[in-house]
Parts: structure tokens; sequence; C-alpha cells
DNA sequence: GTCTCGCAGATTGCATACAAAATACAACGA
DNA sequence: TCGTTGTATTTTGTATGCAATCTGCGAGAC
């Protein structure tokens, strides 16, 4: 125990940042549109001041782009830009998962192999809610196995960048399937301790979730 | 032509977050120091309310940390906390080989080339700031060959949190001797388009670099 | 002597008012 | 009719004032 307890209290600013966040994955706010401060400040409830130091924050997180005088717009994603930003995130999950081997602990593995288990039974019953949240969690789970805090962070934000593209995976069955076969085969890899192996998993199924998504995009 | 001239007039906040970040850096404002707000917004000739939105940026960067109801203050990194961001930065620089290696052109193997003598010139002189001018200008320059806006964003980000550290590397003749080959090295692994030997050898020259900075830090 | 509590001063947080800039629109002229 | 210019309105940008919170210090209790 470290014995302290750090209320969370989070400031007016932050607290509207989240909230703008949600808006924005949601598709609430769609790309592109722009943020009238006044409006948004009343429908937030509250002043116009925190409201720009949210923008700011979401405008660092490459949600929200911001043109002197003209203030803030919902970044809109282009095809190049997706592809960007998925060349980086392969190369941090590759990070990921050899820094994962390295510091994977038996209890770790047992909770993976239980999230692995909770997964396929979602896919069995096809309960796409499910599979998506299990899947997250297995993600977020190697992704502190890893143990750095700067890569989670830094993918984290990338990976909102991405969702603000509010695009639907076009789950065909085949690619599911496929998808809960590679899960697998990460757990196994990490059991094994094995890095490069894990490394090449997971930049391949990173590289898998892009064509995807870069699929749904359509032309641009 | 594109027949437009976007004059750059950037905010009064962001003019501020320049001006912050280059205190950060040169160490004038050390780390740990708090930052009162209304002391700092005379000193910047600007008011409170620009400065703060200057804080959410730095915050965001990484060059400040926000404690609600007790302002901010520069960032202090433990060697944990820059190890870290070196890892980041090692795989994001490997990223960076790999797709330098892909796009580069005959032109670009000219001006790096150029610019690989010029910093011979300026080690062969102990020119260490031309040392650095030149070195810098070559890593940006591979940077920008890799043809990836995002990670080169995210690399400078990190870099900059790096900076503010203020470390002064040491610099042995034997490790300088050392670098320069490993850029001559550098260059023609690009030359040679061999994007594998690339990324290891930026790798391992910031490997190096991470070493030497964290042996300036001592233990804490 | 040390610890705790409470108060005064200082500092941050937020809202609002005013200034500056951009936008929309109408009138004018080619 | 189309383009341009001037003006009204809207919107963003910045400064400032007040409220809430924190910090430092001294008085009192143990």
């Amino acid at each position: 125990m470290d014995g302290s307890f750090p209320i969370a209290r989070s400031s007016l600013p932050e607290a509207a940042a989240e909230r703008l966040r949600t808006l924005i994955i949601e598709g609430d706010l769609a790309p592109g549109a722009r943020l009238n401060e006044r409006e948004l400040s009343e429908r937030l409830g509250v002043s116009r001041t925190p409201l720009r130091e949210a923008f700011r924050m979401l405008a660092a997180d490459g949600l929200l782009v911001q043109l002197p005088n003209r203030g803030a717009q919902v970044v809109s994603l282009s095809r190049e830009d997706a592809r960007h930003a998925f060349e980086v995130m392969a190369a941090l999950e590759g990070l990921s998962g050899e820094l994962a081997a390295a510091h994977v602990t038996d209890a770790d593995v047992t909770d993976l192999r239980t999230l692995q288990t909770e997964m396929e039974q979602a896919h069995a019953r096809r309960d796409l809610p499910n599979y998506y949240r299990v899947n997250r969690a297995i993600h977020d789970r190697i992704n502190a196995i890893a143990g750095n805090p700067v890569l989670t962070h830094t993918f984290r934000t990338l990976n909102a960048r991405l969702h603000a593209l509010r695009f639907r995976s076009n789950l065909v069955q085949a690619k599911w399937d496929k998808a809960v076969k590679e899960h697998r085969d990460m757990v196994e890899a990490l059991a094994a301790r094995n890095g490069e192996k894990l490394r090449d998993l997971l930049v391949k199924h990173l590289r898998n979730k892009q064509r995807a998504v870069l699929e749904t995009m359509g032309e641009q």
C-alpha cells in the first residue's frame, strides 16, 4: 500500500474535454464540424473559459484542429492520415509485444487465458458487444504488462484519434474467426515468453485491422 | 505555385507556449518549479487566460504537469520516465529507418551525403555547436524522408520532453568518433535502400544516446 | 517542545465583459 | 448578372473580477 488516496477531482476543463471526446468518438460531433463556443458552453453548462482549455487538450490529442480567429473544428482524417497513424501504432504494438513478453508473470498468463476463454465464448455466442469488450481488455492487459506508461499513453492517444473515424468494422464471419485465432496465438506466445513471435502477431493483427478500417473509409 | 500566402499569425497562447517551451528546455524554468500564473503572465506580457491555454498545450506535450487548484509545474522526469520515453523513441526511430529506406530518392541521398561531409568537417574541427546542428539536420531529414507526419510529430514531442532534462551529454572523444561513424553507416544503408540495416543502426544509435543521458542523470 | 487548529494572505478556477476579427449580407457599380 | 465594397452581426480572443481553494504562520493545547 502507498497510503495515498488521491481524490481525482477533475477540473472543469478536464470534464468538458472528456465529454467532448465522447461526443466526437460517438459521432455526435461529426468530422469537420465547427464548434461554436457559446453554443457548446451552454450545452455543457460551463463557461467559455474552461471550454477553450478543453479545446486545447483535444487539439493536442489530435481530435480537434484550431484555426486562429476561426475557432475549433472536429478533425477530419484523410485516408492518408489514418494510414500514418496505423503505421506508428503498428510499431508501438510491436514494442508492446516485446516488452510484455519480457515482463509477463505466470499470474498474467492465467488472467489472459481466462479473458481468452471469455472471448471465445462471446465469439461462439456471436455476442459482439462482449466480444469487443473482452477484446479491448486483452489488448489493454498486454499493454499494461509491457509496463511502459509512455507507450500506453501514446498508443491510447492514436487509438482515440482513429476511433473518431467512426468506422464500424464490417465483421465478416471469416475475419472474426481469424481474429479469435490470432488472439489465442498471442496468449500462447506470451506464455512462452516469445517476444519476437508476439511482436509479429500483434503487428499482423493491427495490419488486418488497418485493412478493415481503410476498406470502410472507401476511396476519398 | 499555389498562389496562397498563409500568414502564420500564431495566436497568443501558441506564442506563450513557444516561449515557455524554450524557457523549460533551456533550463530557465527548472524541473519541479511551480509556475505562478500572475507572475508569469506579467513576465510574458499576456493575461492569465491565454497563459492558461499555453499551460494546457505544454501539459499535453508532457513538459508541465497540472494539479487541480495547485497550478502547473515543470515536469521532473525520473530515470524511469526517461527510460520509457527512450524505449518508445527507439521503436519510432526504427520505423523511421524502414520507411525512409522505402521512400528515399537519389536526390535525398545526395543531400544527406553533403550533410554527412559537413558533419565530419565539424567533427574534425571539434566544432561542437555545428556538429550538433548538422547532426540534428540529418536526423530531421531522415524523418522527413520517412514521410509520416504522425511519426514525426510523436517523435518530436518525446524528444522535447527529454530535452527538458537539460542533460549535457559528456561527449567523450571515443563516443564522438563512434557517433560520426554510425552516421556514415546510416547514410550508406539509406543509399542502399537497406531498411533493415538502417533500422538497426538508428535503434542502436539511440540506445547509445540513451546510455549517455542516463549516465548524466546519475542514480535517483 | 511538538503537534494541531484556525485564520490571513496568496493563488488558482471560473465567469463575464469588452475588444478584435471574421462572416454574412445588402447596396452599389461595371 | 456578376463582382466588389462597405456595414451589421456573429464569433472568437483577451483581460479582469470575484469566488473557491490552498498555503504559511502563529496561537493554543497537550
